[in-house]
RNA sequence: GGCCCAGUGGCUCAGUUGGUUAGAGCGCCGCCCUGUCACGGCGGAGGCCGUCGGUUCGAGUCCGAUCUGGGUCGCCA
């Protein structure tokens, strides 16, 4: 688009060796001014780029400080050769300026260098956002998200999906995180709720006969932050399909995230092809110990448990045994910071066995292993000379976290950890209930809307604790990207899975009034998921912290430090929304 | 809500077993410098050591509380 106008020609972005000679007007600002005296530099900075302006007249310095607005009138001229910088893409070119006009003063000191603005304390940056986001590195992520957007949006366009906005303001729904709440002016006492996702009103839509919807749509959780979860708001490309199946959402899934992977990920990256590996959730627990894998670590869980209840190792015995396998040179010095690991993290120590030439055991496990079983044991677990095995014994839940911790660790420490690549995986076949810890009744895992698998007769005939549900995820890289599920959208299965979970049909009507009731005539079957923005993002610009891809993120709190968010209202406001705030 | 870490000029940090006037780099201001590109040189200003209380002859330093930020557990159907 053509920027002429009265405070510039072009942006810096167009600007080349094709101008040199023409007199034109530059605006930006002022990155850095390097005064020489006779002559004199100014790093002219806009959105897209930075121009080296010279200064021969002393007299234009005057009233330039760092990170003023100026809109710089000059002949482009081509740089002497020896003084290219190879780091500017004008870098063989500079601006010979003949008029400086200030278009935004700088009244005060900068309240830190926007070139380093990164290594400021977090929470000056925030206050001062605007101008940490001057700076290019914290811009192009913004810029990325951006663009990452739009092709998302491009992408599930073509893909047959159409964006359909849903309601912000909506009702407050009882399960899950905690809502944020908006009074309502014209109903006393009664309340608003920012929604936590569009899931009710996307599943309405697949009654309403669309046929695949799709939506950036933000979602909005009172919960406390992480690193990589950010308190109050976050994005996600929401998307349900009608007369779908898991593997057609499967199919969906993968088809958006490796294109909008291969198109964004950093140059030399792979990225999983479809079709994802699926792995179950019961085998994620086992070979992993979560069920997040990251497929980047080559090492796999293995379940020795049966095994060592013929053996007479009593540490074992009527225990969960897991262990790792590893083929690698270990020193004396590894093995014991892996020790120090395994105890850090409340392991009593950490077992382990190596294989000798001659392929007998060397460590204080093998005394147990009975002489006729260490055929067995090398067959079972697949041992060959040269490897080592690690054994974690616990009971299961703990055997899994802490093998999934070791698992990662060994993968780190010997170095086998796929670089440069974004591995993902769907983890599928979660449970449908678990007993809640509290009142020992069985309580929705994930979801309250997943379809059982199996539908209304398992639920009336198995044990609710092995009934698997429609539940997926993706995971890229350990990280948990999208949970998705096919929907339950009969009726009585609905009812029965609620009553399942302790819910009578009232309760269902009250909570879920509108899915209920459109459940009656004649839902159509449904599936969908919802990637989360924020995380992809993440993984593509590789940062640590969920805020680095945001242009105005909140702090850890929920408070927004630019614009004093919360903050406090009117009397006036309070009493139109029919509030009283106690002391 | 629990636990851990941090808070010292504008920014990033140092500050010894508690001991005179709290330092450095960068930034800022002034002067010098005609080819730098995180230019260079000389000089200068700038601090209630997060806040409140306590111990002590004496506290940036020790103790307690509190606030703010970060991380994490809980939480996140």
């Amino acid at each position: 688009m053509d920027v002429k106008n009265c405070y510039r020609d072009l942006t810096i972005r167009d600007i080349g060796e094709g101008q040199i000679g023409k007199t034109l007007r530059v605006a930006g600002w002022v990155e850095n001014i390097r005064d020489h005296g006779g002559v004199s530099f100014v790093d002219l900075r806009d959105m897209y780029g930075v121009l080296q302006v010279v200064l021969r007249n002393t007299a234009l310095l005057k009233g330039l400080t760092r990170e003023t607005c100026v809109s710089i009138e000059g002949v482009v001229e081509k740089r002497e050769e020896d003084t290219y910088n190879p780091r500017l893409l004008t870098g063989t070119i500079e601006l010979e300026a003949k008029q400086i006009t200030v278009l935004g003063k700088v009244y005060q000191q900068l309240p830190f260098e926007i070139m380093t603005s990164r290594e400021t304390r977090e929470e000056v940056r925030l206050i001062y956002r605007y101008l940490d986001l001057r700076n290019a590195k914290v811009r192009d992520n913004i810029l990325f998200r951006s663009q990452v957007i739009a092709f998302l949006r491009q992408k599930m366009t073509q893909m047959g999906f159409v964006e359909i906005q849903t309601p912000i303001l909506c009702a407050s729904s009882p399960e899950g995180a905690r809502d944020y709440i908006v009074p309502s002016r014209r109903f006393k006492g009664k309340f608003y709720a920012l929604p936590q996702a569009p899931q009710q009103y996307k599943q309405l839509l697949m009654a309403s006969g669309i046929d695949r919807y799709f939506q950036i749509a933000p979602c909005f959780r009172d919960e406390d932050a992480r690193a990589d979860r950010s308190p109050g708001e976050f994005y996600q490309l929401d998307f349900e399909m009608s007369f779908a199946t898991q593997e057609d959402v499967f199919r969906a899934g993968e088809e958006v995230l490796t294109a909008v992977f291969e198109q964004f990920a950093p140059e030399g990256y792979g990225v999983t092809k479809a079709p994802y590996p699926v792995i179950s959730y019961q085998q994620a627990m086992l070979e992993f110990g979560t069920d997040k894998p990251d497929l980047r670590n080559p090492l796999r869980i293995m379940d020795l448990t049966d095994f060592f209840q013929k053996c007479t190792f009593k540490p074992f015995l009527g225990r969960t045994v897991r262990a790792i396998r590893v083929h690698a040179d270990m020193s004396r010095g590894f093995h014991e910071k892996l020790l120090d690991f395994a105890t850090g993290m409340g392991m009593g120590g950490l077992g382990y066995l190596e294989v000798a030439e001659d392929l007998t055991y060397r460590g204080p496990i093998d005394k147990f292993i009975p002489g006729e079983l260490k055929e067995e044991f090398r067959r079972t677990a697949g041992l060959q000379v040269g490897d080592t095995i690690f054994f974690i014994a616990d009971r299961e839940e703990r055997a899994n976290e802490y093998a999934g911790k070791l698992r990662v660790r060994l993968g780190e420490m010997l170095g086998l950890v796929e670089e440069k690549a974004f591995r993902f995986c769907y983890v599928n076949d979660f449970p449908m209930y678990e007993l809640d810890p509290d009142t020992k009744q069985p309580a929705f895992t994930h979801n309250p809307f997943s379809m059982p698998q199996g539908g209304l007769e398992a639920l009336e005939t198995k044990d609710p604790l092995d009934i698997l549900a429609y539940q997926y995820d993706i995971v890229c890289n350990g990280v948990e990207l999208s949970s998705g599920a096919v929907r339950n959208h009969d009726r009585d299965i609905m009812v029965k899975a609620f009553e399942i979970a302790g819910y009578d049909e009232e309760a269902l009507k009250e909570k879920f009034g509108a899915l209920y009731q459109a459940f009656q005539f004649g839902a159509p079957p449904h599936a969908g998921m919802a990637p989360g923005v924020d995380r992809m993002l993440m993984l593509l610009r590789g940062e640590e912290n969920i805020r680095e891809v945001i242009a105005f993120p909140m702090s850890g709190s929920g408070q927004d430090l630019l614009c004093g968010a919360p903050g406090e209202v009117t009397e006036k406001q309070l009493r139109e929304a029919h509030i009283r705030v106690r002391d």
